[in-house]
DNA sequence: TCTTAAATATGATTTTTATCATACTATTTT
DNA sequence: AAAATAGTATGATAAAAATCATATTTAAGA
């Protein structure tokens, strides 16, 4: 469902969310180490969602990532729409094409509910508002 | 969530539910174009699909696949759990390792619930339960 | 202005997944 | 018994995803 690097590009954005300021920015080094994923890889990441404006950066010395105001109201959807583009979760389960109530595929009954709620709550969610939950309680590693 | 093999194998699965039976063995290249699945790919799934026992095979002119009663017992998740693996449902959707109620990850609270309404799902149809669904309408190839 | 610390751009490599090809084995039919 | 028709086994190739490496650009600070 969520491709290796979507989770990863959510895990860092979170991380960030939680960790970082326009006043306390933060290099790659120290988001790839806590969220246990490969520096350069995670770097490739953040330059796209840099690009989507969905992070901020600022080069050189004293520079970093973060994430402002307006950074925090995007959904977690949109992390994965950048990162494995558009419609890779809108697609069916079963067929490769996309399926609906006319044409339903033969999974389309027994998922259809369950998955319209997950795509609601990653398109609904803000990064703020997974941020609120996080601090009650979820952790970035779990082992 | 489902890889393209697992895609591919439970639509052959449930078109040979539909069309065959001990009497009405179906070959391969009778699976392949209808399912729209590449045939030298299908074939291959469909040993593995063999030695699991989810789907029985005969050889020789006259031969081909089928289901019989105990192949229709079967779950989807079954199918899917011989082409991709035990576990790859059962990872968190976030981190890379497994979450659960105590060590949550980020998107445990937002996702958990549906997630598990999938599972589940897929766990308790049986091949047997989707075909019924399926000639209530569903179709293999929506476009 | 030079050095240093950061992101950015680009692309090479590796690994995984998907696909294709070919030779072999079993069973039926003639 | 031979020929034909099916699955089976194995491995080669291609495409996609993940990972690694390196050079470039930008900005801060001495």
């Amino acid at each position: 469902m969520l491709s290796k690097s979507s989770k990863y590009a959510i895990k860092a954005v979170l991380f960030l969310a939680i960790h970082s300021s326009e006043e306390n920015k933060v290099i790659v080094k120290d988001i790839a180490k806590p969220t246990n994923v490969p520096q350069a890889y995670i770097a490739k990441l953040l330059q796209e969602l840099v690009k989507a404006e969905i992070v901020t950066s600022v080069r050189g010395p004293k520079g970093g990532f973060y994430l402002n105001e307006t950074n925090l109201g995007h959904s977690i959807m949109s992390i994965v729409n950048v990162i494995d583009g558009e419609d890779k979760l809108n697609s069916c389960m079963m067929s490769l094409e996309k399926c609906n109530e006319e044409k339903p595929c033969p999974l389309h009954f027994a998922l259809s509910d369950s998955k319209s709620q997950i795509l609601k709550s990653l398109r609904s969610k803000t990064i703020k508002d997974v941020v609120k939950e996080v601090k009650l309680g979820a952790s970035f590693l779990p082992l």
